[in-house]
DNA sequence: CCTTTGTAACATGTTAGCATGTTAGTGTGG
DNA sequence: CCACACTAACATGCTAACATGTTACAAAGG
């Protein structure tokens, strides 16, 4: 059994269950697996680095062991879980160079996604972004940060949706992951949360100028803010980190 | 076992070999077919809508089942095969959606690189593309169809490796898969060949002048030509089709 | 005390067989 | 002839157990 030497050792705690149960979720008992340990690790519900048993994932799910080989090959193949084969399976610790690179294709994603919809995004398109934006506002007035968080996420994934490109949501979420997996060891920065609805507000106003250059240079320069917070992490944080 | 009716009914012929055998690829047992599979599928050994039984990989492959099935979640994750639980597994039918959709990454990916790259190429950078499009002239005189195109995927892979993101042009790639699978169904059409090059080579150009804009530009270009061949083929070829 | 070797414990990889659901074909009844 | 029910064949899903490789720890030797 692997001890990575830069890692606390590791105590067989009589775990508190950390995976949300298989009934939550639809399809074959491999695919409620994989759904449940992506959720988990992607919750952070299992620290970056930390050994995942397959026997242990067995025995809180109450899965034999393929559904769950099934499911961590896929996880590996997404790059949330590295296995060491014959000796253990470690969920991903961050990665500065995923990150940037994530960051970098999310850009690019959404960055060609405004582009494409500015010039002739509908008026049924802006209310639903001026709704959320509104909903945003009162967030940010009750300092509800997680509820922040997820209307951003909404309005992001909105304008994806504009494109009417079924995937393009999944695969910008793909390319984010494990941006957004190191964003949640990020403490809140004072007037960040702010400076984002402002940041949005000016992507709309964008929109409603069917301006796409416009646009692109406004989602732009606020998908780039969070990259600021995050490079001090690393040094903050070493050990949730492979060295890159 | 099922039997899509507007699919030719399948007989089991005793298989001429289609799977690489898995002493050519590196990793575990379910690697190697995952690899083995994915390979056959993306050169169309496999038709679009084929049924593929898990029995037969295994008996070519000479390897149980899960193995077998790790690679076939892998794939179905990856939109190459469509599963029907307890019923049967199918290699996925183009989707002109998807094909679509695929385009679109692609060029959000490789716009994105290739004005990160423009302003900053180096020298060293810009003799491996004019190394590159020099044995592509050669291919060309020589008719050689086979070869320029994979002068040209390596030409374009070349430009995302600039970027030193290690993982970009495996997220090309996948976004390209199904576009590329579709395109091996499309003969050639005379004068595209001669008039993709010259595309290149007005990349080059634009890459030699360090210019972002004109690069996005002709790369912009170029990326949009083969969709315009792409969308006859749903018309000639429905059975390879999904309904979208 | 340090190094080397051997072994047990640990973890994953794979196989063989049972469980479950789907589909096609056949037989029976109206 | 057509519709329905039944059954066998087919295909995948999953389990239990064996196979294989890794790692940590203990013991022996220098």
């Amino acid at each position: 059994m692997l001890q990575r030497p830069d890692v606390e050792p590791q105590e067989r705690t009589p775990a508190a269950p950390r995976l949300r149960k298989l009934d939550s979720f639809p399809g074959s008992l491999a695919a409620r697996t994989y759904q449940s340990l992506r959720e988990a690790i992607l919750h952070l519900a299992y620290r970056p680095g930390e050994l995942l048993r397959k026997g242990d994932i067995c025995a809180e799910l109450g899965v034999s062991r393929s559904p769950v080989s099934e499911a961590i090959a896929r996880l590996a193949a997404e790059g949330l879980v590295d296995v060491v084969p014959q000796a253990g399976t470690f969920v991903a610790r961050f990665s500065m160079a995923e990150i940037r690179e994530g960051a970098f294709l999310r850009e690019a994603i959404e960055l060609a996604a405004i582009e494409m919809i500015a010039p002739a995004i509908t008026e049924e398109q802006l209310v639903q972004l001026r709704r959320n934006i509104r909903v945003q506002e009162a967030l940010v007035e009750d300092a509800d940060f997680a509820g922040f968080y997820k209307l951003d996420a909404e309005m992001h994934a909105m304008i994806l949706s504009f494109t009417g490109y079924r995937k393009l949501g999944q695969v910008a979420e793909s390319a984010w992951l494990h941006v957004n997996r190191a964003r949640q060891q990020v403490l809140p920065v004072p007037g960040r949360v702010a400076a984002t609805l402002e940041e949005h507000q000016a992507i709309l106003v964008a929109l409603e100028a069917r301006d796409p250059d416009r646009a692109r240079e406004e989602l732009r320069w606020h998908l780039r803010q969070l990259m600021t917070f995050l490079v001090p992490l690393e040094r903050e944080r070493p050990d949730l980190f492979d060295p890159d």
